[in-house]
DNA sequence: AATATATATCGTAATATTGCGATATATATA
DNA sequence: TATATATATCGCAATATTACGATATATATT
């Protein structure tokens, strides 16, 4: 269906899923990695840095803004984009919290 | 498109994107801490536990297969998955070094 | 007011994902 | 050999995602 069922899952299962998307398409990889450096920051500059339409940019900004790992600034003409570091916080915290539930070596059955 | 253009990014970015599916879907987050806490093993407890079809959670098993992130071992009729440790290590690498590129409070812009 | 610049949104096409019932497969047991 | 059990795969329908050209919007500059 390609309709996630999100009402089956709890609050914190459809945030880890919801923060994981931002990082789910190499291009928003590349504009996380872009932002977090500080290598650019204006929409402009991101798509210069990126193969790719300003359209499809523009998007996945839009959609990197949904999920709230970052924030866009209006500075007329431009837009400047930064990482919203309490989010990206917050995924730190969640990933991290995630992978040492993983009892290492504790393999009980394969 | 709905298709991807994975030639123009680089290895680290497709593979960041790649591992952070394994996480990009609640059913599938549900499904690794499971086999993290080791609550479930077997495919058929996943799907116990899990309110989705049969045919669903084995969708979501193979693409975490997929990914690398688990592996399953045949023990007839059963199949056993468990966290790959291996990938596992990779992913908490991966996204922790991935985290740490925010120069925090560094913003020169926004 | 007209124009240039930067970004967002719209519309559309192609492909991907999600979900499930039905069915196939593969092994153990009666 | 027939049957039961567990899992995988198939086929389909609905929705989501990705990408881009065209256009809209909004602000500066001439």
């Amino acid at each position: 269906m390609g309709v996630t069922k999100t009402e089956i899952f709890t609050e914190e299962q459809n945030r880890v899923a919801d923060l994981a998307k931002a990082f789910a398409h190499p291009a928003r990889v590349a504009i996380l990695q872009l932002l977090a450096q500080k290598k650019a920051c204006v929409c402009g500059d991101l798509v210069d840095e990126l193969p790719l339409a300003q359209a499809t940019v523009s998007q996945h900004l839009k959609e990197l803004k949904r999920i709230g790992i970052i924030h866009g600034e209006i500075d007329p003409p431009r837009v400047c984009y930064c990482i919203n570091e309490t989010a990206w916080e917050e995924a730190r915290q969640m990933f991290g919290a995630f992978f040492d539930t993983v009892i290492v070596g504790n393999a009980t059955c394969c």
